[in-house]
RNA sequence: GGAGAAAUACCCAAGUCUGGUUGAAGGGACCGGUCUUGAAAACCGGGAGGUCGGAAACGGCGCGGGGGUUCGAAUCCCUCUUUCUCCGCCA
């Protein structure tokens, strides 16, 4: 969402913006909503003189009253009540001109970096860079979900019958396994200085709304019945959602936090959800990063952030590669976004395990979120991205660190929250 | 879940019963000064107060959120939320 001043200020950059989008469609709006504001203002100038009319004569009232000049107080009182009578319909007015200007400034994206590649759609992504060799070893890597049915680590049968589709019961090491990934990513995060978070898992409506798109919503959250709350989808949601409507002091910037949660997400519309294993879920379990940052720091932070999930991952012996959002495919909120990608030596190719968004001030501005600065306030920067999403994060570290005999090396970092076992052994049943 | 109390600006806190120059007393914090080697304390002085429009003058909104009554609401009514105390239930 855009500050409709710099809006109505830098027309031709917000059509240029839209053509690299490739929202060609939404270019009328730009003018559109710019004159409705005009519109709007010129309302709100009447408005404000009648009311102030209005207030003048109440007070009037208010001192004849007590001089006892009764008549002349009910004279005013008639003016009054013709005042509120016209303000009325122009107070509904301004009302509907306030929904469809907010209507239109919500399609509106946000200004896109500089740097960000310009393509039409997710094919056109950029593979930035690559850490770590992709291995192809000589021996075949078997589907993850087999790989776990081999350690009793897996029972989707089950969670179908109490469940249905889309969720599953870790088992054993394996679930001992994925619990590990989380706790050793929650302490990466803390040593990195982030700040632990547990948040609520559910959070109401008007929290969600000022997150994400009324689609969105749709597509992912799921609804607690008879409440006004919803499962959240990333605890990104909660952790946002904290600052709304709140002025933050200057000094306490940056605001660097990690946060764990499960999420729930509904999947509506996208497919794999049928697919086997454990990749498109219902529901998993996250340690995210969320931080909130002066404007000016925010680039700095971004590549902090998605380079300390490659060390993460790195040090779980994952190769993977950073892909870059091209603006085609970039979230109308985002100003400049990439995927972590983990290696699979299976299928022999990345896939996504986090995403590291910038969002400049428009999540910001939609909810709310400043800084008390020395000259005045300000919206903050918030950026997030995935540290590590499990049962996801956990396939990469199966498939990496699968051996010929069917064993699973247990990545050095992740011993210690595995009481020291360094090998998974397949189950011979 | 039941009963009660509360929510005022950066913080504390008057005002609410009895509606009317209340942008809202008084403090603290803040800024300047006296004193001090320096600081603290004390004392003297000072401005601003949130937000939107405006270059400014000025004006609108605004006393937890939303709605209502009224010529006029921090103040009266309804509703929601949160916090505290007590009871019940519970991992």
């Amino acid at each position: 969402m855009l500050d409709i001043k710099f809006l109505r200020e830098n027309k031709d950059a917000v059509k240029e913006n839209l053509k690299k989008k490739f929202q060609e469609e939404k270019l009328p709006l730009v003018d559109e909503v710019s004159e409705k504001y005009d519109r709007k203002r010129n309302l709100q100038q009447r408005i404000d003189d009648l009311r102030k009319e209005r207030n003048e004569t109440s007070s009037l009232i208010g001192g004849l009253m007590k001089d006892g000049k009764k008549e002349e107080a009910e004279e005013k009182k008639k003016r009054v009540v013709e005042i509120n009578t016209s303000l009325v319909d122009l107070e509904k007015e301004a009302e509907e001109l306030d929904v469809e200007i907010k209507k239109i400034m919500m399609t509106i994206p946000q200004m896109i970096d500089a740097s960000v590649p310009i393509g039409k759609d997710d094919s056109e992504n950029v593979e930035n860079e690559k850490f770590g060799e992709p291995v192809v070893p000589t021996y075949e890597i078997p589907h993850h979900a087999d790989i776990c049915a081999k350690l009793n680590g897996i029972d989707k049968e089950s969670a179908g019958r109490t469940s249905g589709n889309g969720f599953y019961y870790l088992m054993g090491d394996v679930a001992r396994l994925h619990s590990a990934m989380i706790s050793y990513a929650r302490d990466f995060m803390i040593d990195k200085g982030f700040n632990y978070c547990v948040p609520p898992f559910m959070i109401r409506s008007d929290v969600v709304t000022g997150v994400m798109s009324f689609t969105e919503m749709e597509n992912m959250m799921y609804k607690i019945e008879n409440e006004d709350l919803y499962l959240i989808g990333t605890s990104e949601h909660s952790m946002i959602g904290k600052f709304k409507d709140q002025i933050v002091k200057e000094a306490e910037l940056p605001i660097a936090m990690t946060s764990y949660s499960p999420c729930f997400r509904k999947e509506v519309g996208s497919h794999g959800i049928e697919e086997r294993g454990l990749y498109r879920v219902h529901q998993f379990e996250k340690q995210e990063m969320v931080v909130l940052c002066k404007p000016e720091d925010a680039m700095d932070w971004y590549n902090k952030m998605w380079s300390y999930t490659v060390e993460f991952f790195r040090s779980l012996d994952v190769p993977v590669r950073t892909l870059e959002c091209c603006s085609g495919d970039l979230a109308d909120l985002k100003v400049k976004s990439c995927d972590v990608e983990a290696w699979s030596p299976r299928q022999q190719k990345y896939f996504e395990v986090g995403s590291c968004s910038t969002l400049g001030d428009a999540q910001a501005r939609r909810l709310s979120i400043r800084a008390k600065g020395e000259n005045g306030n300000y919206l903050v920067a918030t950026l997030n991205n995935t540290v590590l999403a499990t049962p996801r994060g956990l396939i990469a570290v199966l498939e990496n660190n699968y051996r010929e005999d069917g064993s699973i090396k247990i990545p050095e970092a992740l011993r210690p929250y595995m009481g020291g076992k360094e090998t998974l052994v397949p189950k011979n049943n």
